[in-house]
RNA sequence: UGCCCGAUAGUAUAAAGGUAGUACGACGGUUUUUGGUACCGUUUGUCUAGGUUCGAAUCCUGGUCGGGCAACCA
């Protein structure tokens, strides 16, 4: 019974090439990101798809770094890059960078100039811009366009020796003014930049754009499927040009549309306007969509792979709504975190039968999913002991099943207890809850014969440690933020970031930083990168799905 | 008013001329020492008008709607 996984587009692109013997049935794919900036979830769905591809069909990826512009590009953000692609558990063939292709690019692009095919350009971005016309309109020829093969060369040689200073020339491709497709009328191949590059230094002054130096790369390196995003349609027609032109190894591009996630913004361009202006911590801020930041926020790479592989791939345009990512991470974490307690917003509770001065070791284990429960944990127990405050009411509704007057829940791992008085402050704020409790109800060995049908959390006062607890939402309010009329910057949610300090059980001081656990009954937290032994962290994944809250936000 | 791309439940994504399916969400239920998990069930869809065909989400034509293209960015 072979059932049939049902392939996407570029797959079946793919296998189609495979069948025909295109390439020698050989599949090279890359992933070429610009270091300008930080790896997103949306390149999490490119890198996905290009790694994945080769190991399907027997291939192989380059990570290749499309440095083309040196004063957006740093090396700080190739590092990361590297971190990131590694962590999403994926292994590069080659890294390579199309910096290492400019001595080459540049006999390209001499070579075209001897063609007859590209010319040195004086006019000023202005003059280029209205020469060539609009979209309904054609483009005009300017003098330039007719200058010598010689002249060409030596001009460019003269760009390429630093006679002449920024924006003074471009060497611009020799296509077709006319053309319905903007890409065509003469695109720049070379501009002049006096810049420090991050890989050549001073080596160079003249630098290729993209679309002189991508498809090039990609013919280079005998890329056979180049997949990229949509907005690069348009110039595939320019990719092929070169490439025909050039008589070089004729790599393909292929699109599919871009990720989107509701409730969050996908440009680097706004990311790092969101750091620079101090939205958020930096590139990693647990509520930024890297990689880094979600990787802060607990998010494993195993369930960013999973999203990837859901979320699917088309050319159509999508927005993704934020639950597939959470409802990926708990069901990743709920087989694997280890639960424990911890009480965010605590009220006192004293059980008044229970021996001054007395305490006992109780069990937990780690996880009630996995086969054993996956070990456990001591929970020391005593007279005094910290429940959420949102776990009492004074006038309790019929189906709340937690603690009020004359009401029994259940302490999770430990005792049935019953409400038999609370204290309030002079606020109306209670402030110490008086309970019994059942000796012979004791975990794993009730004879009570009391049922219950709440459990709650606590943590026993004597023993309880704290922490500083980072509780995360969205960082936006509009869901759809690539439509929202206006300014981002007026979407950002003021509460995306809530700090507590709440207790927790003892045993989570040995946690170790990246650790996932799940609190009983409050979501998934990890420790953050700044804890440490005098100051426990721990950031917020993603809370349990709650359908109390609905219920409530119901009536 | 040029050229290009797209349109299937709320959101994504399948169905390669032959029963419109899956996941997430939503809603309801069972189980439960987490109001979690698991399990069961319900709901909602082929942009439109023609054409080809025994038969169209699929092929053809027109329209509508959405997106992209005129950076010395990628």
């Amino acid at each position: 019974m072979s059932e049939k996984k049902s392939l996407n587009f570029i797959e079946e692109i793919v296998e189609e090439d495979i069948r025909n013997g295109k390439n020698g049935g050989k599949v090279f794919t890359r992933f070429p990101p610009e270091p300008n900036g930080y790896l997103h979830i949306g390149h999490a769905k490119s890198i996905c798809l290009n790694f994945g591809l080769a190991q399907e069909y027997g291939g192989q990826t380059n990570l290749r770094f499309d440095d083309t512009n040196p004063v957006t590009e740093e090396t700080e953000y190739v590092e990361s890059i590297k971190a990131d692609v590694k962590w999403l558990g994926f292994t590069w063939v080659n890294e390579l960078y199309a910096s290492d292709y400019f001595d080459v690019l540049y006999a390209f692009a001499l070579n075209l100039i001897r063609q007859g095919l590209a010319y040195v350009d004086d006019s000023s971005p202005e003059e280029i811009a209205s020469q060539k016309g609009t979209p309904t309109e054609p483009g005009t020829p300017n003098q330039y366009r007719s200058r010598s093969v010689e002249e060409n060369v030596t001009l460019f040689t003269e760009m390429h020796d630093g006679k002449y200073p920024d924006g003074a020339k471009v060497l611009r491709a020799k296509v077709d003014l006319t053309s319905p497709n903007m890409q065509m009328r003469d695109p720049l191949m070379y501009r002049i930049k006096h810049a420090a590059h991050h890989r050549t230094g001073d080596k160079w002054c003249i630098y290729p754009m993209y679309d002189f130096a991508h498809g090039q790369s990609d013919s280079i390196e005998n890329i056979t499927h180049s997949v990229c995003t949509l907005e690069f349609i348009p110039h595939r027609e320019l990719y092929n040009w070169f490439i025909e032109k050039l008589e070089i190894f004729p790599s393909q591009q292929y699109e599919f549309a871009r990720l989107n996630i509701t409730y969050t913004v996908m440009s680097k361009r706004k990311m790092l306007q969101l750091v620079n202006q101090n939205f958020v911590s930096g590139w990693n801020d647990p509520r930024m969509p890297t990689i880094s930041g979600l990787r802060r926020r607990g998010y494993t790479a195993a369930s960013i792979r999973e999203f990837c592989d859901r979320i699917g791939i088309a050319k159509r345009e999508n927005l993704i709504d934020f639950s597939l990512l959470e409802f990926c991470i708990r069901e990743e974490l709920n087989k694997t975190a280890w639960r424990r307690m911890a009480v965010l917003d605590p009220v006192k509770v004293v059980i008044t039968n229970y021996p001054e001065g007395q305490q006992e070791t109780l069990h937990g284990e780690n996880n009630p999913e996995a086969e054993g429960g996956d070990g456990g944990r001591d929970l020391p127990f005593s007279r005094e002991v910290y429940i959420e405050r949102e776990d009492f009411m004074e006038q309790a509704p019929k189906k709340f099943f937690r603690l009020g007057p004359g009401l029994m829940v259940r302490l999770k791992n430990a005792y049935i207890v019953k409400c038999e008085d609370f204290v309030k402050d002079e606020a109306g704020k209670i402030t110490e809850i008086h309970c019994s409790y059942f000796p012979e109800s004791k975990s794993g060995q009730d004879t009570s014969g009391i049922n219950v049908k709440g459990t709650i959390h606590w943590v026993s006062v004597p023993h309880a440690k704290t922490a500083e607890i980072r509780l995360y939402d969205r960082l936006f309010t509009e869901e759809d933020m690539g439509n929202a009329e206006g300014d981002f910057e007026d979407f950002i949610n003021p509460n995306s970031l809530t700090t507590v300090t709440a207790f927790i059980e003892p045993d989570l001081a040995q946690a170790e930083n990246g650790q996932n656990f799940q609190f009983i009954r409050k979501g998934y937290f990890t420790v953050d990168q700044d804890s440490s032994v005098e100051k426990l962290i721990f950031n917020r994944t993603v809370t349990l799905k709650d359908t109390w809250a609905k219920e409530v936000q119901k009536s």
